[in-house]
DNA sequence: AAGTCGGGGTC
DNA sequence: GACCCAGACTT
């Protein structure tokens, strides 16, 4: 029998042996919520994910409600989750889909890699999930499977090179029917049995042709990357707060889409103190009331940032001139937050 | 081909 | 504290 015969014949029994779908975009599957729970998943844990792809296909059932909302509904209920190009994209896909197709998903590959934030993978697995259309995939579970399975000793930094190679084998591994089946088993094998620590490879239908198990070397597998140094950044937060009785509001601007936290609202960030003092005095307010809050970490993937959010009380609005809100800490308005800055909001 | 983009799970 | 996760896009 053909290697991949036995590779996919393996995988498949596996899933049918122990596997029942049981997420909740595994249920009732449509094009929709597949690809809204793919979305949700790039880089991102599937623990992590049930929560907001729960809340999210309550408010927007259909990708017409979707394509109806604000951006900044979506950035609201994505907020948290991270990597915000995502919904944005995503906003965007869903207008595509129904001022260009009637609000059907369309069903071609080429097609669906042309949306934004749907790649090679993500059309994939929409179309093999879904549809059982013949697509490979290559996402992290596959790529770690592959590369212990054939122990690829690849140098660092020929990693176009690998992906490549990467993806024609998981072409070629494919089954002839069932490719849906396939993928969705390949993504739980590597998700709960051959896991990036402590893979439990006495549980793997794969054991006996595994080239890094035969060899032991299975923690070797997949390469490192070597750790890149984390760049330390220190960025100020300016906290203009007013209260009046029972009311408290607190200037927030829109970010720009080109940085981080993209088009989600945030306290007015300097890089350095002198340029928060230049900014208070073109508002004509008087920096000598600071109150310094807490020093924050915050750890992103490149970045290590300490954050010193500057508390100044004022008694009126201030023309901050830029795209921003006075956000309502006892009635707060439906935009995007990020993660810190829904924390010190949090705290007022 | 390399950088950028988040936040949390997990050990 | 370090590493990584159902990747895609920009430069």
């Amino acid at each position: 029998m053909a290697q991949n015969l036995i590779f996919s014949k393996k995988i498949l029994l596996w899933y049918q042996k122990y596997r029942t779908p049981n997420l909740p975009w595994q249920l009732n599957k449509t094009m929709y919520k597949t690809w809204l729970s793919e979305i949700m998943l790039q880089q991102t844990q599937v623990k992590t994910v049930i929560f907001y792809y729960e809340r999210f296909v309550v408010r927007f059932p259909t990708i017409v409600q979707l394509a109806e909302a604000e951006l900044d509904e979506v950035l609201f209920l994505w907020s948290g989750l991270g990597y915000y190009a995502r919904a944005r994209n995503l906003h965007k896909t869903a207008r595509i889909v129904v001022k260009y197709y009637c609000g059907n998903f369309p069903k071609d590959f080429n097609v669906l890699i042309s949306f934004p934030g749907i790649g090679r993978s993500t059309a994939g697995a929409i179309l093999s999930l879904t549809l059982d259309q013949h697509h490979p995939i290559l996402d992290g579970n596959v790529k770690r499977i592959l590369t212990r399975y054939y122990a690829f000793d690849y140098l660092l930094g020929n990693k176009s090179k690998i992906n490549n190679k990467l993806w024609l084998l998981s072409e070629q591994l494919l089954p002839d029917t069932g490719t849906g089946v396939f993928n969705q088993a390949m993504m739980d094998l590597g998700r709960l049995i051959c896991t990036n620590k402590c893979p439990a490879c006495k549980d793997c239908p794969l054991q006996e042709n595994c080239q890094a198990f035969l060899t032991h070397r299975v923690n070797q597998y997949p390469k490192k990357e070597p750790p890149k140094t984390l760049l330390k950044k220190t960025i100020w937060f300016l906290l203009l707060l007013l209260q009046r009785r029972t009311v408290k509001i607190i200037w927030l601007e829109k970010r720009s889409y080109q940085t981080i936290w993209g088009g989600l609202f945030c306290f007015p960030e300097f890089s350095n103190i002198n340029m928060l003092d230049i900014w208070l005095l073109n508002c004509n307010l008087h920096n000598d009331q600071y109150i310094d809050l807490p020093i924050l970490k915050h750890k992103l993937s490149n970045v290590d940032l300490e954050i010193r959010p500057i508390l100044l009380n004022i008694n009126k609005k201030i023309n901050c001139q830029k795209d921003g809100i006075w956000y309502n800490l006892m009635d707060p308005p439906i935009v995007g937050l990020p993660k810190p800055i829904s924390n010190i909001l949090q705290k007022l």
